[in-house]
DNA sequence: AATGAATGAGACTTCATTCAT
DNA sequence: CATGAATGAAGTCTCATTCAT
């Protein structure tokens, strides 16, 4: 029982190492320019114990995007729900992101450059559940939005619009930060993200 | 004279027809997935010859990247800049890359997914311009809202977070409407995504 | 036409010369001891080339078989068939036999070896057809026992048994050459393989 | 002494379990398409345990035909040299030979393939065996045979032809019965495996 | 004695690119 | 100009064997 616990907790300590080694290199190379042997090489094994954890290259691109797709939005429904009013929640949802990308600048990069939605043809494995993912985290949103517009918090408005919004927001100053070179903390722009979002830019003398 | 523009305009002909297919072929395939062989199929031509054209797969691939952005940021510009008030620069904004993404599907998807991020290490020419292409146009967009603000159309806020909010809102309907297989027309959110953008979700009671 | 027609010539040449090759160092090596790095040696074509002719080395062992147990096969009936009486097709057919044998050694080998009954599991196409083609070649010999029984030159005895106990006593007589390292010419043996099969073994004197 | 022998016998009967389950395998796979791991998980012990036994996966695969073969030469011997005349020897033989091959189908099917005529190159050893193995059989038929013609229960001939005859109908019969799936049991054909051997095939009115 | 995780050499196959025709 | 057969480097994956536990 101990024995095997060790084992266990060997076998995931190592599985893991793989994982953080490949998203290293898959998030600076794509998918296609990174071998087995460097994954192996830069993880300290040998290329055929790669395969003891998993059973191809792609399987182990899957596994990693996989898991860090779960991370993530589990942390950040985590800071959602642990507010109340709609508005603390909104605030929540784009922190968290702004968070989460900021100690994931990697994975990020790969998740944005969505490599996985062309695999080998016949796998649509990670494919379809990116999007699985995806379509269940706007779901969350929407959620967070309807709740908000009964309660008057929001005015009255398809919900779906507003997840979808908020989301490129979210998104396309993530984007820019990537590409400024980080500069400043995503944090700082929480503030301006839910000032145009939840009041718009137009100017409220001509509103 | 006669003879040597004939002959030119055959080879750009010619050029066309080859951007053509590996658009098409790429969009579907991915650049890893995509054969010269395919592209030279298509195309109905030798596989030699497509390197009388373009210098490698890489560069071809480049190549049509290029053009199709420049296509589309001309496009956008020209439609934006035939309107004269901000709000309906802003409308134009949002209509022209509704627009063009409805007619050009496969290119857009191809570059949100963003492969030309990891072409061969050394090479970063493609990426270099996309970088470029999109923060002249972030400042063709703040440019925009900077006068908007000048002309007190929109409140005092930096004009660069409003680019980015719209570029992503925008980018997030495509997003979304490429996932639902495209059933209602893009064009139809016009409206929505300026609401939203220029007035908030907040409800104005609470406001 | 012309040039379409040579060409075509050029690739059988090519081709063939590959299946030479590697029925030489198939024979010589088996199946799985070959790779194809030394059959694109020794036929002087790089690796890459041996895939434009033959998708694959499990295709190309399968074509090398294929085309070799078809020649024998039709050389074997060719002589049969030139003769009339029975006596001397089941003459032919030892004589045919044991030429062809001599002048394809190595091929032979490989094909008593069985070595295409266990290539990949997936693939039973070569194991399907060397079994086609030793029932129809056994139908083919009982055939000639058949019309040989009706003439009355054979005795009444079903003809099946005839054929299996000729085509085995040929094997034997063939496989023990193969041992013996091929000192005196197999087709001494045609005689004293007819004496038995046609006359048996027993002493008359006894019988 | 107790001990050593409980171990010795303990030894063996492991042994004996991996052989079995070895020739289970390869008969079904053939030599290249086995795996150590499929006979280790097969006969229940772990990989590095083989390796105690057998210093090699060759070696393993040699000894198991072997064995096999030395089993099945001895039996056939044995069961010859229980009668006395020369007439009953060779029905002894064919009937024996059979009774094996009706028992041993798995390991039969190995033995014909003859994969073991193209282990790594370096390794003539078991190739050396079989055809030692097979030599040895060959005189000891040929024994029978002479002592049959010098008895005048048989005809005087070259006894290796006498031989290589019936040890081919032999194989003919069982190669033909493999392949029509045990329809019908081997043992009915020794009768006419008898009569041609002994009699021929020849008409007697025009003999 | 027994285990089985780890190894890494080596095989097959693909495909961008070249170059003789 | 145009062709497409030929090339061969490079990548993925397998599996017999070893050795620390």
């Amino acid at each position: 029982m101990e024995r095997s616990k060790r084992k266990e907790m060997e076998f995931q300590l190592r599985r893991n190492e793989i994982l953080h080694q490949a998203e290293r290199i898959f998030s600076a190379k794509g998918f296609y320019n990174t071998t087995m042997a460097e994954i192996a090489d830069a993880s300290g094994f040998a290329i055929g114990t790669l395969y003891l954890f998993f059973e191809s290259k792609e399987k182990l691109y899957t596994a990693m995007i996989n898991e860090k797709l779960d991370l993530m939005y589990s942390e950040i429904r985590g800071a959602v729900n642990g507010v109340e009013k709609t508005i603390d929640k909104i605030e929540m949802l784009v922190r968290a992101h702004f968070y989460f990308v900021e100690n994931n600048v990697d994975i990020c990069n790969l998740l944005i450059r969505g490599e996985g939605m062309t695999l080998s043809m016949g796998n649509t494995v990670l494919r379809d559940k990116i999007i699985a993912d995806y379509v269940s985290h706007i779901d969350f949103i929407e959620g967070i939005m309807h709740r908000g517009i009964e309660m008057k918090s929001l005015k009255v408005m398809e919900s779906r619009i507003m997840a979808l919004a908020i989301l490129g927001i979210i998104r396309s100053f993530f984007y820019d930060w990537m590409l400024s070179k980080k500069e400043t903390p995503l944090g700082d722009k929480v503030d301006p993200v839910l000032d145009i979002f939840l009041k718009g830019v137009k100017s409220e003398v001509t509103g």
